[in-house]
DNA sequence: CAGATATGCGTTATGTTATAACATGTCAAG
DNA sequence: CTTGACATGTTATAACATAACGCATATCTG
């Protein structure tokens, strides 16, 4: 498992880093990212925690951008395919994806006190599809693992 | 990983020994078992999938049993806790627990195509908890597990 | 047993998340 | 330069969930 949990990074490098990368697997795989599309991922990444998506959408708004549900939804489903973004289950939230390169199964930890959200990765997930599949034959197309609790910042100030 | 994914069972007796062990723990715990709670219970057993909450809710409407969303939402919540009854995430629905003796974390399996859910047991998970903690710090309240994907029945039809 | 306290229930109202359906616009390929 | 595919804009509504308040019932305690 990777250890960048609730570490600090350059932010504006983190962000426009994404967005060139987005735009660049967009351009090979053949699909558009447009103004609407682009700019949810980029609050997205500015945001750099979960957001619901009427919380996306009131962002929107004061870009004066169009600012029905189905507008944030649409480019949400669009930048979760292209795994741009993923969705956290527990929360009914999107967050911006930390490695959108590699298609991968994603695990959560999810703070219960400061409510920041951290991707990880791990090796023992990536095994596992096969193994339920050897075991019990359910062919998994999609695992979602998120884990609730709190974060090494927050046990410190309890 | 245990093994009984999508095999046969008798319904009854596993109805009603759920419902006599759900009862039983209750006296134990000192919390109570109260009809509504036991016939939200028993709707979930009988029907043997994930049920969404206003489905749970109609059921009790032809019981002339109260019928606003609250009444069932709490029953769901006190089940829940007690650990009878689990809330599958990606689906937003509720199933009930085969081994309500034991608290765990379930692994589910969601079968896309005839959207039956069973619940799997994996030591693999039971380990990733302490797992998680000693690597990145975090203390992990909760696990969600959930996977989608077709299930062998459905591969056999297709 | 009376009164106090805690727990659960019934109901109204509303909040939050998500999608169906259909009309309009845009762009690139033939 | 038009056709077809993809994307957007908008209305309306579906689906999921909880806040808040008053009443009922159970249990505890003196």
């Amino acid at each position: 498992m990777t250890n960048h949990a609730f570490a600090h990074h350059d932010h504006d490098k983190c962000v426009n880093h994404a967005l060139s990368t987005a735009d660049q697997l967009c351009e090979t795989r053949n699909v558009r990212m447009t103004p609407t599309r682009r700019r949810v991922l980029e609050i997205l990444l500015e945001e750099h925690k979960a957001l619901g998506a009427y919380d996306i959408l009131e962002r929107l708004r004061t870009d004066c951008v169009a600012d029905k549900p189905p507008v944030v939804y649409r480019a949400l489903n669009f930048l979760v395919e292209q795994g741009f973004v993923h969705r956290v289950e527990k929360l009914n939230a999107y967050i911006a994806c930390d490695q959108p390169n590699a298609r991968h199964n994603p695990i959560f930890l999810i703070c219960q006190t400061c409510h920041h959200v951290s991707e990880q990765k791990s090796d023992l997930i990536e095994g596992l599809a096969p193994a339920i599949d050897a075991d019990s034959g359910f062919q998994v197309q999609k695992l979602v693992f998120e884990a609730q609790g709190v974060c090494p910042s927050c046990q410190k100030d309890a």
